[in-house]
DNA sequence: TGGAAGTTAGTAAATATTTACTAACTTTGC
DNA sequence: GCAAAGTTAGTAAATATTTACTAACTTCCA
């Protein structure tokens, strides 16, 4: 588990990374926003690799935990889909700077550890919608004349750039209606129809 | 227009960037690749930034001219946007670093120079496709029962997230045979069926 | 009283950029 | 036609700044 200390020094990352990018989370910054010395940071954290470890590991946790209550969510593979589109959504509104993570892969790019876990969590994304629109296609609910590969592309594809237009400051983009809207397009387009 | 060591400069920096990544670009690394001084790069770019919207605007241009030539490469508005797909992938096959320089917002951020040309480029591209979708609605081809602006936004989205699988050096991809596959699935959604 | 959490004062390395100067061309005015 | 003046492209050396990180000392509280 992790320090009260250590808590507060993800939180004010993420709230650091959500105005001034990546690239303005330094030591000094944090040090400075927290009010102690840049020396005090090593006391809880190894190095800055780790910062942003613990930052992955917290959204990788959030995925998960999104990824099991699924259930409890909804019931068609359709419908879960969705549901994952609004949670993730819902976690980029409250912490904007996870959006500024996931999008930041090619500054990870010298740090194999960050490069792999960023790896990692969208390998699972990939592999839960994957399964999502098999189940969906096995159900009858899904148009089963396209290969599951692909369409998850597409999910996945969509729900990416409707996040970055979104961060790009898109003033005409209403949230929930947005991805509302943008959720019902892909559902018409892959739905069978009654 | 650029002299000759002006377009040495920018061949080479985008081949340091493709192996590299954009943080390898250094004007040290620049000057040793080439064979000159740090300070004499300076003779022929104001700056670092100054290189990088170089860069930039080859990529503009070439997009520029791929729309341009649109006419004669597609008669039907789907298959002008196929043409779209499959030039931009071969600019990337060519030049792998520009897939990387796309992906690299997060690394321009604080320069609104650089960060104000990767927007205009992404908002003419959205342009482009938007007005291909309009004109495909109107003539019967694309399903009007869609917003073309959602259905744009899942048509780009597809689009970078198949570059990025490319460019995450999934081996299971092969490039024409997918990129034909992808956009035939996209096809298949979005076409009025006769 | 001893260890956790802090401070001060540094270091080493990287990086973009500037300064002062030179050699080799090119242009221009008499 | 040719020398003076100017330009271009380079160099070596130094600078300014940023950055992650460390060593050694101090404070504070359970």
């Amino acid at each position: 588990m992790s320090t009260e200390r250590q808590q507060e020094i993800i939180d004010v990352s993420l709230d650091i990374i959500s105005t001034k990018g990546i690239q303005g989370l330094t030591i000094k910054n944090l040090a400075k926003r927290i009010g102690i010395s840049e020396p005090a940071i090593y006391r809880h954290y190894d190095n800055k690799i780790s910062i942003l470890l613990a930052i992955l590991d917290y959204f990788k946790t959030s995925g998960e935990l999104l990824f099991g209550n699924l259930d409890s969510l909804a019931t068609s593979p359709l419908k879960k889909i969705e549901a994952i589109f609004q949670g993730y959504f819902n976690a980029f509104r409250q912490n904007p700077s996870l959006v500024t993570v996931i999008f930041s892969e090619e500054i990870f790019r010298n740090e194999p550890m960050l490069q792999q876990k960023i790896t990692d969590i969208m390998d699972k994304n990939s592999a839960v919608i994957k399964s999502l629109v098999a189940e969906g296609q096995a159900k009858g609910e899904i148009k089963s004349d396209i290969e599951s590969k692909y369409l998850t592309l597409i999910i996945i594809g969509s729900l990416r750039m409707m996040v970055k237009k979104w961060q790009m400051g898109d003033k005409a983009f209403n949230h929930r209606e947005e991805v509302e809207n943008i959720f019902k397009t892909l559902e018409q387009l892959i739905k069978v129809n009654a």
